[in-house]
DNA sequence: TTGTACGCGTTATCAG
DNA sequence: CTGATAACGCGTACAA
């Protein structure tokens, strides 16, 4: 199957190399017969056009890259890292785009601009988490490169994001905690550098006072998005503060965690404490107990993320967007489902 | 900061296009005052070569594929994919390769053959997951578009790969559990459709009967490497095989279901009944208990992946290999500390 | 509606 | 060692 190209395709059609082009493009102006010959001996030899030529004309590469953190912890723990690839590929799929995947890190900064983004080699990219943003926003505002932000980057209003709306989660994750009868609700927030987690920790507060409970800010504890983090807070935490009864986890993994170390520390889950996490990674059926969380489109924000900046693009949209999307309470087992007061220890010290 | 082209550094060199081409691509025959002149005026234009000008000069385009399923399961359980991911996109880097990445499915086999491999846009795939070979192996092989394999595929063994050796694996595993004093063991595999899946189970059985124990095939299972099928097959295995004390997940996905569901039926984990699992994902440190599981070189895989691959296509490396890294052992708890014999319940039906 | 001719930015060839 | 010049394959004014 030896490689064939728009000449010859033109020749065994007896027309000319702008009428292929054309039909290749969908573009009017082609007799109906011309057409029907042309595409004959497309389908006949089987030819495809050569995209590095295309790009080479048209000036774009149909090509799009998503950029996440190379930081070990969190690829490993951001499950739902696959998912929202599969978001972006599918809808780069359906309009004919390619994805190129990257990591990078601090150290690889300026080798990573001189690689990828100088060469004119993609036509946008998808910033997938905020320290990547911080990392390149500059940067690729000042190339006016089209770009897509997954998260939310209080510093770069100007590119437009997806999110899941995570103060709302929070909210109504905590506010599932207040009503099961909880008082004394503990938070483990991922780093305050993050604004998802600013907002995560300011849902709760919210839903803390709007209930009239107070806020003790002692119940706040600050780590990273892992398993790790989660089970080494909780397992500092028992001890110091037995008396919260429940802790809202900014993340399913953290909550995942918190759930092996309040296991190991013989608290009983949800009888002696309830855990809620955030995410429903598909992992949160299947804790010990099931654990009730916030459920976020992930698929979609993907999905999303690829839309807009496929709109980007091709000048369909211009104005810049912040989005969020709706997230949802799942009510399994951590929390329990009974409702009513409860009491356990004394009060916040 | 407007683009700029080879012409014009040539131009502010006062050399020819052909000689800053050359220090571009690192040819000989080139005056160290040229040299010199053209190095200075690339770094003060900031001048980086177009991709897409040099992949239609050049008939290739530094760019790899890496193909993985799109069945959601598989997509969403199987965690280790991103650290996958990393050390394909690591070794890529290295070697200024840039990585794409898809998900494919039965239903677009021919939609992703035509989109993806017809355009002469990708110097070589890496085939994830046997399931995306088998669609699409031979049509590789048709094309001699270079491949190189992340698992096994008995069908083709003219394509490279790289895996690690399950058989060991799960004999190591199995056999751990024949030294705490099990006898009647059980298998949580996957689709047998998968050379891995039936090393696995080639490698337990192996270990009971070196270890003098009857293998009873009623005690092995067969589903999907998911928390789900863990889940569920370990529901109703409790209750019809009651006098099994142990049993090998092919995963730790499978595992984690697996706990979730002894969990729910009240069984003691390891003191009632013991699991083992297979990877040592992220999370395996932090299930309930913390899982005992066969730990594989993920990150690795990818990296040699990626290497075979280039290599293959720079035609550094023509014969095909099989490469089997090694898996080690990691006790944790899920299966006890102790040795000697014990008992529960009655034989086999 | 169709065809011609040129541009896109590089790399490779082959005289000098 | 250097420099014209010819591919590479496609898109697209512009002319017919």
């Amino acid at each position: 199957m030896s490689k064939i190209n728009i000449d010859q395709v033109a020749r065994y059609a007896f027309v000319s190399r702008s009428v292929v082009s054309r039909v290749l493009n969908n573009h009017p102006h082609v007799s109906d017969v011309a057409r029907e010959r042309v595409l004959n001996v497309i389908k006949k030899y089987n030819y495809q056009r050569n995209s590095a030529a295309r790009s080479l004309a048209a000036k774009n590469t149909r090509e799009i890259g998503i950029l996440s953190t190379r930081n070990p912890n969190d690829v490993m723990s951001n499950g739902f890292s696959t998912l929202l690839y599969l978001g972006v590929f599918e809808e780069c799929l359906a309009q004919r785009y390619s994805v190129r995947q990257m990591f990078i890190s601090t150290e690889m900064k300026e080798e990573f601009q001189k690689f990828i983004l100088n060469e004119h080699t993609l036509d946008g990219v998808i910033l997938f988490a905020e320290e990547v943003t911080d990392l390149l926003a500059e940067e690729l505002l000042f190339r006016e490169i089209p770009a897509v932000l997954i998260g939310h980057a209080p510093g770069f209003s100007s590119i437009s994001s997806v999110d899941v709306d995570n103060f709302a989660g929070s909210y109504s994750a905590v506010t599932h905690l207040v009503r099961l009868g909880h008082r004394n609700i503990g938070a483990m927030v991922g780093s305050q550098l993050l604004q998802e987690s600013q907002d995560r920790l300011a849902g709760y507060r919210k839903a803390l006072v709007d209930a009239g409970v107070p806020v003790n800010e002692a119940y706040v504890s600050v780590g990273g998005y892992t398993q790790k983090s989660g089970h080494d807070k909780m397992l500092s935490r028992i001890k110091r503060q037995p008396e919260v009864t429940a802790w809202f986890c900014a993340s399913d993994t953290m909550a995942m965690g918190a759930l092996s170390a309040l296991h190991k520390s013989g608290q009983r889950v949800p009888d002696d404490v309830a855990v809620v996490g955030f995410d429903d990674l598909s992992f949160a059926r299947y804790t010990i107990p099931p654990l009730t969380t916030i459920r976020q489109p992930i698929y979609q924000k993907g999905r999303y993320a690829a839309r807009m900046l496929i709109d980007l693009i091709n000048g369909k949209q211009t104005d810049i967007e912040h989005r969020n999307l709706k997230p949802d309470l799942v009510v399994r087992e951590s929390c329990g489902h009974h409702s009513g007061m409860r009491h356990k220890g004394g009060h916040a010290p």
